[in-house]
DNA sequence: CACAATTTGTTCGTATGTATT
DNA sequence: TAATACATACGAACAAATTGT
């Protein structure tokens, strides 16, 4: 049972795709300090482009929430559980 | 004579290599069991960013016509010539 | 054993072009 | 026109395997 998203219709979907990941922080299914799945990762997860990955961690790392390493990846801010 | 390739527009660069490679391949210019030319001189060779010649050489992995071992090289597969 | 060079792989960032809405 | 989304391409940093010194 993979988690097959389905995104709402009139919200872009790298803004439901923040959301879904901004929940997963929040709720501690990603833990603090700990790593994002990769942006190819998320891409084939979600079905989506790659951009639109990196579109909504760009939002996430805008808010603080995760902190991005440039060939590392992208984890989990401490200020975000 | 280096063969600076010109490439086509309206065909992603990616998929021009590859079949500059697949040709030279079936053409026996690069015999099996031997090894393709690293990366980073492919890269040189025909002006291209590293990740396109990856993408291209992907390919041609896809089709079983070449192997990889990180570290060593790309060799080109027996079924190939 | 340690170290460096070479090679592939993986990671993120940025920019551009195209199509759709 | 603008925003969204996808595909392409380049740049750069990090990791791991291999080889040679």
């Amino acid at each position: 049972m993979v988690a097959m998203a389905e995104f709402a219709p009139d919200v872009p979907v790298y803004i439901q795709l923040a959301g879904i990941l901004r929940d997963q922080m929040a709720s501690g299914q990603i833990q603090p300090r700990q790593p994002l799945p990769s942006i190819a990762h998320l891409s084939q997860t979600y079905g989506v482009a790659d951009q639109t990955v990196k579109k909504a961690i760009r939002i996430l790392r805008d808010e603080g929430l995760v902190h991005t390493w440039p060939g590392k990846g992208t984890f989990v801010s401490e200020q975000s559980g």
